[in-house]
DNA sequence: AACTGAACTTGACCTATGTCAATTTAGGGT
DNA sequence: ACCCTAAATTGACATAGGTCAAGTTCAGTT
């Protein structure tokens, strides 16, 4: 893990800003949040920003790249919580006795702003905004654990497996608009395993069953979808969903 | 839904209150509380507080009985995401132009505390610590999030049902201390079928395993637990959040 | 260009859980 | 005490997805 602390990117500049956490604060909280932010952190593909049991310190926005946060099982696999892609927000815990529930790990080669948690909460007297921005945030997150809970327990493999590679793709979407509907894909066939609670073996026959009927090709680490109208279909996504993720 | 307004409990005194969302608040952040406490709403076994669609306007603590919140699935059917036990908190979520993504129901006959969200951002500049003690909350209600889909993800039908019945029961427990291991259980086996992403059936034929091997009984709306470590062993709960939940 | 380990693919077979269709039990209301 | 409906129970059978055991492909390295 590498820290970079000089010649960091200006807040206002930031590619990611628009959809990320802080994008609707006003310029001048923007700087309140520039001043916290005194450190970007590398990680290459693997490296864990955290461990499950750790204390939290920072909380993190995604710069570049993605993480998967994960919690380990009884049976010694690991259950996927959550992907933080591009301008998402991760480790944000309060409480000075508690630990982290589960790991995070780079998927890529990941580039952080971070946060001393500590002083999110001092400022946070002066600049309630800030604190209202992050529990919006967390608004989301619980939200989409919601539907992950709802995915994973109601849902045949197939569903998952295209409801997740439509969330994933209009998340991508957002921060980095492509014209070949094409994003780049950081995840293993076991990943979308470990996130959907199937086995890899299953996931594959699933994906080929997709990629056959054209719905979506998966190539050099990057994901196409094709028919992204019949893929939500498939995954029974419902129309409202589809529309706060911008797919419709 | 009936609502009271006149002779509420006073905070000070509230039976709930050691374990729940403002446990840990001061006296006097209390009565911020309690000023902005202006009604306790009665529910009757089955009625809504809110559903999917709706727009927030109030949080609420459970002061008496058990809530359930659920999402409607593609296939008419309900994924249950999570059961609200007295002193518990839900309905909190900010945004004007947001909606629940939930529905929230009576378990039970159930007596509420509401507090009106808008009040609760207004005061927060003043109070941070009202913010804070519900971002904790939060935290909480998260990690919880993230356990049930670890369990519904990776665990067997037996191993999921005794986990659910573990937390309810140790939950209980804390607000609720009995003699008998005996705690007022409001579901049905299609409840806990619907949380757990089985059908009652099935459900049906594990509850009656866990009976036989003489872990637990369920009768009268009450359950008892007979040998806890043992079902903390099926239920492959892991020791950190067993004592997490004051169970070892 | 050959080498290597990780990721992906394929096929045969197995099992946990779902489905369907009755039947029995139990708690709340008259 | 009786009725009535929701809940629990039982058994026979079906199937989605898991397991095991080989391959095969592919990206990165020498």
């Amino acid at each position: 893990m590498q820290t970079l602390t000089k010649n960091l990117p200006k807040c206002q500049q930031c590619p990611v800003r628009a959809s990320a956490l802080f994008g609707h604060l006003n310029t001048e909280m923007l700087d309140v949040v520039r001043a916290l932010r005194t450190h970007q952190l590398v990680l290459e593909v693997g490296e864990h920003l955290y461990h499950q049991g750790d204390s939290p310190s920072k909380a993190y926005t995604v710069y570049e790249g993605w993480v998967v946060l994960y919690k380990n099982t009884h049976d010694g696999e690991r259950q996927i919580i959550r992907f933080a892609l591009a301008g998402e927000f991760l480790g944000y815990k309060l409480g000075n006795n508690t630990v982290y529930d589960h790991s995070a790990q780079a998927l890529s080669d990941v580039k952080l702003c971070s946060f001393p948690i500590s002083e999110i909460i001092n400022e946070a007297g002066k600049h309630t905004a800030l604190l209202l921005a992050i529990q919006s945030m967390n608004d989301t997150t619980m939200e989409r654990c919601h539907s992950s809970i709802t995915s994973i327990a109601n849902k045949t493999a197939e569903q998952k497996v295209a409801y997740l590679f439509l969330t994933l793709y209009a998340r991508e979407q957002e921060v980095r608009a492509t014209e070949d509907n094409c994003i780049p894909f950081y995840l293993t066939q076991e990943d979308i395993g470990d996130a959907l609670g199937l086995t890899s073996i299953h996931v594959n026959r699933v994906v080929q069953g997709l990629r056959r009927k054209g719905l979506l090709s998966c190539k050099n680490r990057c994901l196409s979808l094709h028919k992204i109208e019949e893929l939500i279909e498939v995954a029974k996504m419902d129309r409202f969903e589809a529309q706060q993720f911008n797919l419709i």
